[in-house]
DNA sequence: GTGAAAGCGCTAACAC
DNA sequence: GTGTTAGCGCTTTCAC
């Protein structure tokens, strides 16, 4: 016991919690003691009385795709500032990994659960969030129980469409992602931002895994019903790389037979032949900004059931040479 | 207490830890129960008399580079397996931070820790593995308590540098990564190589931040001062990536006026212009691997003292156009 | 094959 | 301002 070391017993304690009641002096001398002899209070015990541990969770469906880890890197940095660890779960957007995850975060008595949760219910959502601080990330949601932050998604569409049909394109496609439910969310953003311009492109949605090889997949499926199509949006720069990729199988040059944008900016997309046109996002502050909004949860006691915070983050087209 | 439901104490104890005193009936009337109840075991009291947790720990420099992510993720999929959840430490490779998160993860009774160490020095390192299973990833160690598991650094410079040799390049640069003390074992291999074709490329090395920005820094850097260089070899890809960029601002076409290679092949190396010609290792692999080794570490008791286990992966030249 | 008792190392509540 | 007591929910002996 450090007791032997300073004086007293769990006047440890309050010298560690920092609790009030205890003298300067006294204080000084049990954290000299704590140094000395290298004491480690133990996390189980305390974790027992208190429920609590120091550490938030950060969920995403594919640490491989390399948006995630920009978004990590935020996390990381705040949960940093608070003294927290964070522990990532994987869940390849699937509903009961998604749900295992959240479970697991209320089991260890997180501070908070961050991150995109693409197959759970929203009210499943909002039933954990009822257990803990709980922020999901680039989903639009109504539960009043439950807070987002999340790109702009629906300006970032209207951006790129915009963008697209300036440069006289109207037959435009989509690349949408095909996992989980929030998929049209984003195909719905799509399609009014064309119908603005007067476009029906209600079927000019294709649908396919959010990843290079699943791009290239659904620009082929794309111009084998819609051969006439001059642009591709690209659900995330990832797709749109695929798009270019496979294109070019087809023998069609990019921008010149078809154009494609992404979405998301990713570090390298700048780097790609040809450089990519995509709607930047600040990719970093998302994730610290998903963990300073769990400090505005936790004031009201639970998951912010009085009023849900909702920030949209603002984003930008970057224009490059591939659109 | 799931005792009430089911008939016993902390039979129930024997049976979610398949102690083999039960007989089948009992287990499964206390199965049902706890199912039926949603019964959690705390893991605190759990930990407590156990101190364990079905943790592993990745200890990364930068999870926003995408390299590491890619190996996060074969480690995600290999501590699935074993239903271990995985905390991820992002440590900037400061020693601090390095020591800290190995620190936090005895006190957390992981199961083990993989990662990339960069400023601990090698003694240290066996500290910790005494307290618990620990395997080190692409590092050059002899003390025999370390685990290591390492892409070929040695034979992938080989044939880096045998490729742009047999290509005529005589003038060969390296773009080495200033991060941490782990710097010499790579240029240690580059010069070596270098030798073996009676070329002296002792200096040639200049080292940057391992990211897109040190890449082009270390280039500019290379070219000022030897500026008959006519390749550059990359600490990593995005290094390489850089020196491409940085190489085109000068006004020397790639590989026209200058090859340059790179090592690891991330998934975008492909999509870059021009194509990324580089040393390819396995990474999703390498993170599997990581966590494997932790296995055959368990069973001697601690930290493997008796046969450190030295995995060296092998890796391959994929040629693609910058070189 | 199952129950009973002890104790892991903390923090909270209360006495002094 | 500091010491004492109790108990968090498990797992581990040890009886039975």
């Amino acid at each position: 016991m450090a007791k032997a070391a300073g004086v007293s017993r769990q006047t440890v304690s309050r010298a560690l919690n920092d609790l009030g009641e205890i003298s300067p002096g006294t204080r000084a001398r049990v954290m000299d003691a704590v140094a000395a002899l290298g004491y480690r209070p133990n996390m189980f015990a305390r974790g027992m009385k208190t429920r609590r541990s120091d550490v938030v969770g950060l969920v995403v469906s594919d640490i491989a795709n390399p948006f995630y880890p920009s978004v990590a890197r935020g996390v990381f940095d705040a949960a940093r500032e608070r003294g927290w660890n964070v522990v990532i779960y994987n869940t390849d957007a699937d509903r009961d990994r998604e749900a295992a995850a959240l479970v697991d975060l209320v089991d260890r008595g997180a501070q908070g659960a961050v991150g995109f949760f693409y197959a759970l219910p929203e009210e499943e959502l909002a039933g954990f969030a009822a257990s803990l601080p709980l922020v999901v990330a680039d989903r639009r949601l109504t539960n009043p129980a439950l807070s987002v932050v999340s790109a702009d998604f629906v300006g970032g569409t209207e951006t790129a469409v915009d963008y697209l049909v300036s440069g006289g394109h109207r037959e435009i496609g989509m690349l949408d992602s095909g996992v989980g439910l929030a998929v049209d969310e984003r195909r719905d953003a799509f399609v009014e931002a064309m119908a603005r311009h007067g476009l029906d492109a209600s079927a000019s949605v294709v649908v396919g895994s959010p990843d290079l090889a699943g791009g290239a997949a659904a620009t082929r499926a794309l111009l084998a019903e819609r051969p006439g199509t001059t642009a591709v949006f690209g659900f995330n720069d990832l797709m749109a790389l695929g798009a270019v990729r496979a294109l070019r199988e087809l023998g069609v040059a990019v921008p010149g037979g078809c154009a494609v944008i992404g979405f998301d900016d990713l570090e390298f997309s700048q780097y790609a032949d040809p450089p990519l046109t995509t709607i930047h996002s600040d990719k970093h502050e998302h994730g610290v900004l998903l963990v300073r909004t769990l400090d505005d949860l936790r004031p009201d006691g639970k998951g912010g059931a009085a009023a849900p915070i909702r920030i949209s983050m603002p984003v930008r087209l970057v224009r490059r040479t591939s659109a």
